[in-house]
DNA sequence: CTGTTTTGATTTGTTACCTCA
DNA sequence: GCTGAGGTAACAAATCAAAAC
């Protein structure tokens, strides 16, 4: 994003550059001091073109002030052609960051009360109290519009990008779990699923064995018409109940699925031969284990 | 003390919308 | 009015690095 990022070189005096239409709400939240299309979206804004550009200088203290204030709907100036000025990420109200942190490092930035000599600043922690508030917040959305985050940062006295990246990290933190939450239960199911084809297997393999028995040995009065009954006159195969395999519909060994939209088989020559259901679907699809695992 | 995890912050890429020529 | 280019803002994902464990 680099055309939203002004580089100050000269650290030293933030550049608040702004044309602010004056009449702003809560637009001063947004980015880069930038009216927020999301709620330009929202509550329709009239066009961000400032009616009165105004230019404003703000010392890095100051500059919370300027953006969480409300002062109007600050219009980025990014496109401006400032000799010598490359833009940097700044953020709604924190052009003083870019300018008195711009020597620190990065992840140092943030903390503007802490020491400020330039060399070893702490992280910010936030407290426990902050972080409850914002978990509260977290709770019932997830995401916050501009009016929302000022007024959470003044609450919390953080700045309102503070907010906003801890919002981030939080659902990123969430996505993270819930992947792998997923990627647990879906091993799980896979370890399962292995276990049941291997028995089933197992039991293939004896009921094979028991045909090529039989296939040597035939009873000459009464030849079985089946394995089954094969297996039942012998008493030695019972029926065995459905393998974990079939039970989650995954696909057989002999290549055969259900589709779970239509539940016709589906395979070699299944479709051809199972019964038409003309209503049921109009497109019938294959069964992907991976994609109907729990995760669906 | 060291390795791992958590967490605040940054960078990069993507997307959607707006303005303007 | 339509269209493409450029700008802006929001967000996700990846990553870094300090702090906590």
């Amino acid at each position: 994003m680099a055309q939203e990022d002004v580089h100050l070189d000269d650290a030293g005096l933030a550049l608040g550059l702004s044309l602010g239409s004056g009449s702003g709400g809560a637009s001063g939240a947004a980015r880069h001091g930038g009216i927020s299309r999301r709620l330009s979206r929202e509550v329709r804004l009239p066009s961000p073109h400032p009616l009165e550009p105004s230019l404003t200088l703000s010392l890095p203290d100051e500059a919370t002030a300027t953006g969480s204030g409300g002062g109007g709907a600050a219009h980025s100036v990014s496109s401006l052609s400032v000799a010598g000025v490359k833009r940097e990420r700044v953020d709604d109200a924190e052009g003083e960051r870019a300018s008195s942190t711009a020597a620190l490092p990065r992840a140092c930035a943030g903390a503007e009360d802490d020491d400020d000599d330039g060399s070893t600043r702490k992280k910010l922690r936030l407290t426990k109290e902050q972080s409850a508030l914002l978990e509260d917040r977290f709770k019932e959305h997830s995401t916050l519009n501009p009016k929302q985050k000022v007024a959470l940062a003044k609450q919390l006295k953080l700045r309102p990008r503070q907010v906003e990246v801890w919002f981030q990290n939080r659902r990123a933190s969430r996505a993270r779990r819930t992947k792998l939450k997923q990627t647990e239960v879906d091993c799980e199911l896979l370890k399962r699923c292995c276990e049941s084809l291997t028995e089933e297997n197992r039991r293939l393999q004896r009921e094979l064995q028991e045909l090529r028995a039989l296939k040597f040995a035939p009873h000459p009065q009464a030849p079985p018409s089946s394995a089954t009954q094969a297996g039942a006159a012998a008493g030695v195969v019972p029926a065995p109940p459905p393998p974990l395999y079939m039970q989650m519909q995954m696909p057989a060994a002999a290549t055969l699925s259900l589709c779970p939209s239509c539940d016709r088989l589906a395979g070699p020559g299944a479709a051809a031969k199972a019964e038409p259901r003309p209503k049921a679907a109009a497109t019938h699809h294959f069964f992907n284990p991976f994609t109907h695992s729990a995760a669906c």
